[in-house]
DNA sequence: ACTCATTCTTGAACACGTTCAAAAATGAGC
DNA sequence: GCTCATTTTTGAACGTGTTCAAGAATGAGT
C-alpha cells in the first residue's frame, strides 16, 4: 500500500513542523528531526530533499489556514479597508506561532533558488492561492474599487502584504503590536489613497505607476 | 608595530572579496580563502569571527563606494527625479560585480543577527552614510521638497532603495536591464507624486501617512 | 640581553546539511 | 510460495562553518 510510505512522510514533516515552533530553525537539526520520528537521517531524505523543502511544507500548511480564515473574517465586512484589515491580520494570525523562527524562513525563502521563494517556480501554487485571497478582498468590497485599478490591485497588496510580513519578522514589540498598528493605520490609507484616484491630476499619476508595473513586469 | 596585524587582516579581507566577485559566495570557503591568503582557517577567524563578517566588509566597502559616486554624479541635477536616478544608478552600478552573488547577500543580510543587516546596529554606520546620500539628494533639489515631507523623505527613499536592491537581485534580465528601467520609471513618478502633496485632498492623506510612519516608528 | 604578558597563529576537532552505496522490505506476476 | 524489479531504509562518509587549547612570535620594561 502507498499508504505505509506517506504515513513516513508526514510522520517526518509532522515531527519538523513541531519541533520548528518549539525549538525553532537552526536548532532543528536533521539528526534530531530523523530521531524524534524514530527513522534514519537518510530517510528522511528520501522523503525531502533538503531541509529547505520541510520549510516548504510549513509554507504551504501556513497558506492553506490563511486562505480559510481569511475567507471567514472577510465574510459581513464590505468596505475595502476593513477587507484588507481581516486579510493582513488573519495572516499576522496564522503564522505568529513561528514568530521567532520567521527570520530564518525569510532567510531561507529569499534565495531564489530556494524551493520557498515566495516568487518562485516551487511555490506558484501557494502564491496564487495567496493572490486568490487578495483578489477576493478587492472584488468583493464595495463601494467598489476604481475599473482600472482593480486588474493590478491584488498583486500589488500580495506585495505589500509580503512587505508587512518582513515588518512583522523584525517587530520585536510583545505580541507584535506595532504591526497590528502598521495594519490598522495603513489599510484604511490604502482605501483612501485609492479613492484619490478621482481626481484629474492625481489619475494621470496612477496611470503612470500602473503603466511602469505592467512595463518592469513583463521584462521587454 | 601594528601594521603587521592589520596588514594580515586586510590581506584575508582582500582575497576573500576577490574569492566573493570570482566564484561566488557558497564556493568561497574559509578554508578556500585561508589557502589562498597562506594563512591558517583559525588565523583568518581571529580577524573575521565569522564568514558573514567578511560580507560585512564587503558590503562597507560597496556603501563607501556610493558615497562617492553618487556625490559625483549629484553635481549639476538640480530636479528631484534626476538626483533620484543619480543615487539610486549609482547604487546599482557599484553593486554590479557582486550580482551572482546578490542572493546569498541578502540571505546573510536579512536575518535580524547578522552584522550585515541594514536595519541592525552592527551596520549603523553604512546605514548612515547611505541615508545621507538620500539626505543630500533630497536636500539639494529645486525646486525645492515640501516642507512637511522634507524630514522623513530620506529615510523612506533609502527604504525604497532597500526594495530596489530586492528587484536587482532578482533580475535575471541581461545586465539588470529592469532593473534600470524601474529606477527611470520610478523616480521621475515619485517626483510627481510628491508635488501632488499641494492638492488639499492629497496633502491630508500625506499627513496621515506621515503620521503613521513616526507612529510605528517609535513603537509606542 | 632577558623577562613575560600580550598578541598572533596553528590545525585538529565538532556539529551540521547532505550524499550514496548497500541492504532490507515490498508487492506484482506467475 | 517463489521470483525479482521496485520502493524504502540505513548509517557511514564528505565538505562545510566554527571553536579552541596549545604554542609561537612580539615588544615594552628593565
Amino acid at each position: 500500500m502507498a499508504a505505509k510510505s506517506e504515513q513516513t512522510r508526514q510522520l517526518v514533516a509532522d515531527v519538523a513542523l513541531k519541533m520548528f515552533r518549539e525549538i525553532g530553525f537552526e536548532k532543528t537539526t536533521m539528526r534530531a528531526i530523523a530521531q524524534e520520528a524514530g527513522v534514519s537521517v537518510g530517510n528522511a531524505y528520501y522523503y525531502f530533499a533538503s531541509k529547505d523543502e520541510l520549510v516548504q511544507e510549513l509554507y504551504i500548511q501556513v497558506q492553506d489556514e490563511h486562505a480559510v480564515v481569511a475567507a471567514q473574517a472577510l465574510e459581513g465586512i464590505q468596505d475595502l479597508a476593513g477587507r484588507l484589515k481581516a486579510v493582513l491580520h488573519t495572516g499576522v494570525d496564522v503564522m505568529s506561532p513561528y514568530h521567532q523562527f520567521g527570520s530564518d524562513f525569510i532567510a531561507t525563502a529569499i534565495r531564489p533558488s530556494s524551493p520557498v521563494n515566495p516568487f518562485g517556480e516551487a511555490s506558484t501554487a501557494a502564491r496564487e492561492a495567496s493572490l486568490a485571497i487578495f483578489r477576493s478582498a478587492v472584488e468583493g468590497s464595495s463601494p467598489a474599487v476604481a475599473k482600472k485599478l482593480r486588474g493590478d490591485l491584488p498583486e500589488l497588496l500580495w506585495l505589500a502584504y509580503m512587505g508587512v510580513a518582513l515588518f512583522w519578522v523584525y517587530d520585536r514589540s510583545e505580541g507584535q503590536r506595532r504591526t497590528r498598528k502598521l495594519i490598522d493605520g495603513a489599510a484604511p490609507l490604502v482605501a483612501r489613497g485609492l479613492s484619490l484616484a478621482k481626481i484629474p491630476g492625481v489619475s494621470k499619476v496612477f496611470d503612470d505607476v500602473l503603466g511602469l508595473v505592467r512595463s518592469v513586469k513583463e521584462d521587454s
